[in-house]
DNA sequence: CATTGATCATGT
DNA sequence: ACATGATCAATG
């Protein structure tokens, strides 16, 4: 294993990168760049991805935009079990609650985030230690058009509710693949947001995510799994 | 047992 | 405060 500290310059030089990985652990991969594991799984939340940053060369650490900006690709890591199936729904970015009566799908953080992927699947045992999880073949990914149609329905369905200030009634029940749900450091929170009137307000910021049957069906359909 | 709402860590 | 990286844990 090596430490990949310069940006990828092409889409193959970042898989071949990302190739290199499969196979590996997540504590073989932090030993060769000298990090620590966490060992209280709590604790480690996010753990894995910012470790496949570090390793693969993103630069748009903690920006609106694709973590390889010079290539345009974003970067997921995607926990599935030893089956295959993703256990959770995959963050893509924060809500705009406010100035967002002018924006629209093709401009949005969301499609393009969701443009082309690089998605990394990590077989997570439950129970296991963290060090001992897995990368499993990483896959360079763009919605197809009737993805990207799925998406911008559910995108501009949301979005619809959240500009006309009906961000209370929005729950994770809406949505088909594309949901919104509260990304915060507890339920206290609040930024700025925009009443049904116009005017300003508080609310509890929220992220979009991607469902697991959407993220289910990109495996299925890359790796003839069950 | 799948899903929603809550939460943890870090950088700007 | 807001953005990133996500997973935890209560609930139906």
């Amino acid at each position: 294993m090596k430490r990949y500290p310069v940006a990828p310059t092409t889409e193959s030089e970042l898989l071949e990168r990302s190739h290199a990985l499969a196979g590996l652990t997540l504590g073989e991969i932090a030993e060769s760049v000298g990090i620590c594991v966490p060992h209280e799984s709590v604790r480690a939340k996010g753990f894995a991805g910012i470790l496949l940053e570090q390793v693969l060369g993103a630069t748009a650490t903690s920006k609106p935009e694709p973590d390889f900006q010079l290539i345009g690709v974003e970067l997921k890591s995607l926990p599935i079990n030893a089956l295959g199936k993703p256990r959770e729904s995959t963050y893509v970015c924060t809500v705009p609650l406010i100035n967002n009566h002018d924006i629209r799908w093709e401009t949005s953080t969301v499609k393009r985030k969701l443009t082309r992927v690089l998605w990394v699947p990590i077989v997570v045992e439950t129970d296991a230690p963290i060090a001992d999880r897995r990368i499993a073949m990483p896959l360079l990914w763009s919605a197809s058009v009737d993805e990207e149609a799925a998406l911008r329905h559910d995108w501009e369905e949301l979005m619809d509710m959240v500009v006309m200030g009906e961000l209370n009634r929005v729950s994770a029940h809406h949505g088909t693949w594309l949901q919104i749900r509260p990304k915060a450091a507890d339920s206290r929170a609040r930024g700025r947001s925009t009443n049904t009137d116009g005017t300003p307000g508080v609310a509890l910021p929220r992220g979009f995510y991607l469902r697991t049957s959407f993220t289910s069906k990109i495996l299925r359909q890359h790796y003839a799994l069950p």
